[in-house]
RNA sequence: GCCGACGUAGCUCAGCUGGUAGAGCACUUCACUCGUAAUGAAGGGGUCCCCGGUUCGAGUCCGGGCGUCGGCUCCA
């Protein structure tokens, strides 16, 4: 009608827009597929997605995985044999006279919802609410696949019905959808769960759900990330603390933790007939009770207590996923009590920290700043202060972000930062909550200079978040090839023959000796096959050592040449004094000057 | 918590309509002593997630539980 594209006239197959169409399109199809299949289902919406579609309905009967294929292929059978879409524009009185003629409760809400005309898609005996735009007719759906079925609330709601969703892609040929699940296979390769194996970094064990067990090579990352937060920490005047695991219930209820999450907190009973005690969830209120516990000054604050405690959080059933979601969760905490004066410039020292932590792994988070909730403590005058502060603070810095209405803590807003998984699902990393609440729940103060007892603000931070997800975002980020200063073996030295296990040895201890990780493969196993096991264990740097190498030793001296692989293959000859000098510039990008 | 799927050797997986469990890799031993992504041979290894039921007989069928996975919801 002029101002608006009802219909897709390109064949441009590349134009994203385009692709989009063909999966509304076959949303529709589906639509119509699935009502002739199961006479009496009920059909709620289905949008185009990220990589595909999906359509929500309420069947009279549950439906498993295996129905899909009939389902799959009838949508088959309606190309071949031929769609057209057609447009007709209704008032919406009409629009809801019609869908409650044909007894579809969910369009009804929809049509009841809708502002002004509402236009109506049919093709062949399927007629759907929507906005278009879709295709003229279904010849160029080449390739369709349903993927997945899932339970999906009504409107997001968990208190509506639950409706069964189903999943799938289509494509303009069938050379575009091989591609696409060969992209996915090889994003599953970078799956961090497929790697924690593969690389023995860790396991999840049935006698612990949600509680990962790290291993030897694990551990080496996870000293890393330890490392580097004990170091920043200390280079920006936050004081490292130790605060019990266990408390009275008392404690939580002080902090509203216990009537806003006592559904995901473990207590633990000591004796029979005893009361229980909390296993903490988060570290705040130790560090509230470690601030309570002496007469502050204002000339004390900022008060920077740092904290990586093991924190229990008993997720609900069906959220767990690998280091991403656990029970067993350990943040870089840490909580700064500062005067409202001082609010600006330890946000602005926060951002700076977080920049830093996330440049040494080439990372860039993404920023979201989440508001007041419904359900919180304070006066709304507290909270327009607590919002502005931390909105200010993203501005001075020009970080990209965007507001999450709603999504604040019940004691503060808060900046988040997130980070995106193999499988395209974000994930919350850092956070920087501004907290004006907990600190009156505690009756902390400090003297002012005007010799009067005020109360301090509280920012709660984790800048990596939890160690145990940052990790896997890690894993996966880096495919598992970690950089040589994080790499859990960062060199293997390989003895060509029985006679150069010896020379192996000391290469290997002069590198130990030099504080690097290198251990020494003398297995029975020729060199392409040890060769082979270090690329897939994904080593920086092999060393071999053989005749030649033993040569160049004798006519020289020990270890004047040596033949150095790096992880790839690129080959070159080096001393051991270079090859150390090698090894100490890599090392040195964990924390570069500047 | 909800919908769907899955759980078999250390890992990845096969096992048809119920008849007493298999492959590849890994591991052990022996031979080979090797020059940059898989040397050969032999061998060991299993409460088929747990509990209950049906059956002459259950890895397989049924019920319950636990765990994992894909979604939904939740995430201090």
């Amino acid at each position: 009608d002029g101002e608006k594209v009802h219909f897709l006239t390109t064949r441009d197959t590349s134009d994203p827009d385009a692709l989009y169409v063909l999966r509304h399109s076959t949303a529709h199809l589906l639509a119509e597929a699935v009502m002739r299949l199961h006479p009496g289902v009920k059909i709620a919406i289905g949008p185009p997605i990220a990589e595909g579609f999906y359509y929500d309905f309420e069947f009279p009967e549950p439906i498993s995985e295996a129905d899909l294929e009939a389902i799959e292929e009838e949508i088959r059978r309606e190309i071949s044999e031929g769609r057209e879409w057609t447009r007709e524009q209704l008032s919406r009185e009409d629009a809801i006279a019609r869908f409650e003629a044909e007894d579809q409760p969910y369009k009804v809400e929809l049509a009841r919802e809708a502002e002004g005309a509402i236009s109506l898609y049919t093709q062949g005996a399927f007629t759907d609410l929507c906005r278009g735009p879709h295709l003229q007719d279904a010849t160029p759906i080449k390739a369709v696949k349903l993927t997945s079925l899932a339970g999906a609330y009504w409107r997001g709601d968990e208190k509506n019905t639950q409706l069964t969703r189903i999943y799938g892609t289509a494509f303009y040929s069938q050379a575009d959808l091989d591609a696409h699940l060969e992209r996915l296979e090889q994003a599953r390769a970078r799956d961090h769960r497929r790697l924690g194996t593969q690389l023995d970094l860790f396991h999840l064990s049935d006698h612990s759900p949600g509680s990962p067990f790290g291993h030897p090579k694990g551990m080496v990352l996870w000293n890393g990330l330890e490392d580097l937060r004990r170091r920043e920490n200390r280079r920006r005047g936050y004081l490292e603390v130790k605060t019990p695991l266990l408390y009275d219930i008392r404690t939580y209820i002080t902090s509203g933790h216990y009537d806003n999450y006592r559904e995901n907190m473990f207590f633990v009973q000591p004796h029979e007939g005893e009361e229980p005690l909390a296993l903490k969830p988060m570290n705040c209120p130790g560090h509230m009770l470690l601030f309570g516990s002496q007469l502050r000054s204002y000339r004390d604050l900022p008060i920077r207590y740092a904290e990586s405690s093991t924190l229990h959080r008993d997720e609900r059933g069906g959220t767990l996923h690998g280091l991403l979601r656990v029970k067993h969760i350990t943040q870089d905490d840490a909580h700064v009590f500062v005067t409202e004066e001082q609010i600006q410039d330890e946000i602005d020292g926060m951002i700076d920290f977080v920049n830093y932590l996330y440049e040494r792994f080439q990372v860039t988070p993404r920023a979201e700043l989440s508001t007041r909730p419904e359900n919180r403590l304070g006066t709304d005058e507290q909270w327009d202060r607590a919002e502005g502060a931390l909105e200010a603070a993203l501005r001075r810095h020009q970080l990209d972000y965007v507001i999450s209405p709603g999504e604040g803590t019940f004691y503060g807003p808060k900046i988040d930062l997130h980070m995106t998984d193999v499988l395209g699902r974000s994930w919350q990393m850092g956070t920087i909550q501004l907290d004006y609440q907990m600190p009156v729940q505690f009756g902390l103060t400090y003297m002012g200079a005007d010799n009067r007892e005020h109360a301090p603000v509280v920012i709660h931070r984790a800048l990596l978040g939890s160690l145990e997800r940052f990790l896997g975002i890690l894993i996966e980020h880096y495919g598992g090839e970690f950089p040589f200063w994080l790499a859990p073996v960062q060199a293997l030295v390989i003895p060509v023959g029985e006679n150069h296990r010896e020379a192996g040895r000391a290469l290997r201890d002069e590198l130990v000796g030099g504080g690097f990780r290198v251990e020494v493969d003398d297995r029975d196993e020729t060199l392409g096959r040890r060769v082979r096991d270090a690329e897939l264990q994904k080593v920086p740097f092999v060393v071999v050592y053989g005749d030649r190498e033993a040569e160049a030793a004798r006519a020289w001296r020990e270890f004047a040449q040596l033949a150095v692989r790096e992880r790839g293959g690129e080959q070159s000859t080096l001393s051991l004094v270079e090859l150390l000098e090698r090894f100490r510039e890599l090392a040195a990008e964990a924390d570069p000057p500047g």
